[in-house]
DNA sequence: CTATAATATATGTTTTGGCGAATATATTGC
DNA sequence: GCAATATATTCGCCAAAACATATATTATAG
């Protein structure tokens, strides 16, 4: 599923701004749940979920169920090219993500993965 | 007008497989005539024509009329995180793009630039 | 000035894709 | 089983975008 994955496939996933920021947010994350990324976008949550949907479809995110909580991260598979590309991304636009981190960061009740208090 | 240039701006405007071919083109081949894309993608000239529109009003691409014949290359102010983008996806991507690279290199009368006969 | 080649744009139509609102599913705790 | 929380999906609507065809523009040759 992630092998045919070619540059139009890619960019027409990520061509959304919705999309390119929690693609954004989750490489440079690691792992976030769809509750974190409705805060970080300040967007509904079906909203979020349709677009995770289809990052998920197309093979750039992965999830995975802990509980009451689905957690997306990168596609493990996901092509190097894939990755060689974010990160540039990721690195020159640090600014352009700069509310969606603080919002983010600023959230209240973050779910624990897999540690500390609660 | 290159300045704005968001992930979520060049990401729509290479969410098209002829743009994306395009750009591949330009980036690898470094210039290139609307005559010589339109053979090497095998569409029609006014399909290429809106598609390179496109891309040289978002900034990606940038013309150069010589003589009869408009040619195009990646923008020189782009920023250095859309052709850093770039390379990867161009260097992963080659076979893809097999088809156009051999139909532009078996192309008969393409126009000279600066050089040699005719 | 005319004809031809290269390129660009306009038009009408069809397809794609995003949205909000409502609803469905899954998990936890009681 | 019931209520609450987290997440997913469906539906009808509207707007953006792609397409093919036709036509306009620009440059060169004679």
């Amino acid at each position: 599923m992630v092998e045919h994955l070619t540059p139009t496939t890619v960019f027409k996933c990520l061509a959304d701004e919705t999309r390119v920021r929690i693609a954004l947010l989750v490489a440079r994350e690691g792992e976030l749940c769809v509750c974190e990324l409705t805060c970080a976008l300040d967007e509904s949550q079906p909203k979020i979920s349709r677009h995770l949907a289809l990052l998920r479809g197309c093979g750039i995110l992965e999830d995975r169920r802990q509980g009451q909580w689905v957690y997306y991260r990168l596609h493990p598979h996901l092509p190097d090219w894939v990755t060689d590309m974010l990160q540039p991304i990721l690195a020159a636009n640090k600014n352009w993500l700069g509310d969606n981190v603080q919002r983010l960061e600023s959230m209240r009740n973050r779910p624990e993965r897999a540690s500390s208090c609660a």
